[in-house]
DNA sequence: AGCTATTTTTGATTAATATCAATGCCTTTA
DNA sequence: TAAAGGCATTGATATTAATCAAAAATAGCT
C-alpha cells in the first residue's frame, strides 16, 4: 500500500485564491484559510520571519513563555497542549500547514498552552507588536485576524460539542474526517494520509484512552471503513465516516 | 435562608480600575474583565447602543443570523448554545454582567451560536462595523478586543480540558467555583448566589445528564460543601470545592 | 389559592469506556 | 542484524455515568 505522507505537502496554487500561486504567496508559501488581498500579502511579508525547521519533539513555545508572536505552520504538523492542575497533558489541537497557532497568548501576554512539532516542521513567525501595528494600518489585516481568532473559537466549540455529546466512534470518525477535509483544502489526498500524531495524542485530544482509540480504529478497519497501516490511513468510505461523525453537510 | 439574587448585581466601583466609578464607566455601567483607558471608554460610549431589556427566554441572536454586533451583558445572565447535527442543543457558555458575547460570528459573518436570556437581562450592543473602525483609530481598543477574543479561546480550552479529563464531581465543583469567582469580580458574594440556569443547562454545559448533576449536588449538600435551596446555592467550603475542581491556585 | 405543567430529586439497572494486563509490532541504535 | 524500548493492539474486568422509571418539589396560570 502506498500512502501519501505529509512531506508531500507542497502544492502549486492556493485553492482559496487561485490568482496567487504559492510562489507569490509570501507568508512562507502557505495558504491561510482566508482569502488575502494582494496588498495584505505584501505587507505581511515585510514582518514575517521564517524560522529554521523544527525537529520532531521540539517546542515552538511553552505555557508561560512571554507572548511575542503568532505562528503560521508552513509544513509538518504541530500539537498544542496544556498542562492540567494535576500535571496531566491535555491536547487542545493539531495544526497543519496554513493554520495559525499561538493566539491564546494575547490575553495575558503569556502563552496559555505549549506547542511542539509532531514531525519536522517549518513555521513562520509573525511578531505580534509589528502585526498589531500593521492591523491598524491595513483594514483587511485587522478584519482577517479577527476572523482567524473567531475560527479558533468556533473550532474549540466544535470540540466541546464532540467531547460533550459524542461516542468514541463518533469522535474518532470526526477527527479522521476533519484531517481529510484539511488535506483537501491543501490539494492533498482527502482519503490517503499519514497521522503524524500517536494514538495516545489522538485519545488525549478526543477525551478517550489509547486503548479505546485503537479498538475503534480496528473496528472501522474490520468494517472496511478505513484501512490502517500503523500511522498511515486510507479512508475507504468517507461518506459513511461523515455519517458516523454526524457531519450532515 | 436569605441568599443574594442576581438582581443585586449593581456595584459602586470597578474592581479592575478603581479610578472609574461605574457611573462613569460608559459601557452601560458595566466593568469588562479588562482595564480600559479613559479615552477608550469615551470612544466606546459613542458607538454602544443600550437595548431594551430582554425577557427570560428571549434571544439576542440565533445561529445563522447575520453578524452585526458583539454584545456586553449589563445585567442578568445569558446562555450561549449551538445546535448539533442531530438537532440537540449544546450549551457553550454562560455569560454574566461585564462579559462579552457574540465573537463567534466574526469568521463567517453569521453567528455560529445562539444566545438567549436565562432571566430578565440588559445588554449593550456594540455594532461591529463601527467598532472595527474604532479599533483602528484607538490602539488600546484593538489590543483589548484581541485580548477579549483570546480570553474566550482560553476559557473554551479550559472547558475542553474539563470535559476531556474530569469526573462529574470535578465538573460540577468547577462550575460552582467559576461562578463564585465571577461574582467576586463584580463585588458580589462569592459564596451565596442564585444559579440562573436549569439543572438541564448545567448538565448540558458540563457534558452530564440532569440526573447526574442533581445527584452530585445532593451529595455535595450531604457533605456540607454546599447548601442548596433549588436555584439558590451557598458555598460552605469553597477551599474544598476548589480542591475538588483541582484549582490549585 | 388551587390546578397543571415543568423541573428536580431519588432509585434500580444498563451500557459505555476506563483500567489492568499481556502480547505483538515497529523503530532506533549499536 | 540483533537487541531494546516504545508504541499499538487485544482481552478480561471494573467503574462511572447514562438510561429508564417514578415521586417530590417548584413555578406558572387562571
Amino acid at each position: 500500500m502506498v500512502i501519501a505522507t505529509s512531506s508531500d505537502s507542497q502544492h502549486k496554487s492556493c485553492p482559496h485564491n487561485p490568482e496567487i500561486s504559492c510562489g507569490n504567496c509570501r507568508l512562507g508559501a502557505i495558504c491561510l484559510p482566508l482569502t488575502l488581498e494582494d496588498e495584505e500579502i505584501v505587507k505581511l511579508d515585510e514582518i514575517v520571519r521564517r524560522g529554521r525547521p523544527l525537529q520532531k519533539g521540539e517546542h515552538m513555545y511553552r505555557t508561560g513563555d512571554d507572548f511575542t508572536a503568532v505562528y503560521a505552520v508552513r509544513s509538518g504538523a504541530i500539537k498544542a497542549y496544556r498542562i492540567t492542575g494535576d500535571g496531566e497533558e491535555q491536547v487542545t489541537g493539531f495544526y497543519f500547514p496554513g493554520e495559525i497557532i499561538g493566539m491564546d497568548g494575547i490575553s495575558k501576554n503569556k502563552y496559555a498552552s505549549s506547542a511542539k512539532a509532531l514531525e519536522t516542521s517549518a513555521i513562520c513567525e509573525i511578531p505580534f507588536s509589528r502585526f498589531e501595528e500593521l492591523s491598524r494600518q491595513v483594514p483587511t489585516v485587522q478584519r482577517h485576524f479577527f476572523q482567524l481568532m473567531s475560527q479558533e473559537i468556533t473550532s474549540d466549540q466544535q470540540l466541546i460539542t464532540l467531547l460533550s455529546k459524542n461516542t468514541a466512534d463518533e469522535r474518532v470518525a470526526s477527527l479522521l474526517v476533519s484531517i481529510s477535509a484539511r488535506n483537501a483544502r491543501r490539494n492533498l489526498s482527502d482519503s490517503n494520509f499519514r497521522l503524524p500524531m500517536s494514538r495516545a495524542d489522538i485519545g488525549n485530544f478526543l477525551g478517550l484512552t489509547v486503548e479505546t482509540v485503537s479498538r475503534v480504529m480496528s473496528r472501522f478497519s474490520k468494517q472496511k471503513l478505513i484501512s490502517i497501516n500503523n500511522k498511515d490511513v486510507m479512508l475507504l468510505d468517507i461518506n459513511r465516516l461523515k455519517e458516523i461523525a454526524s457531519i450532515t453537510d
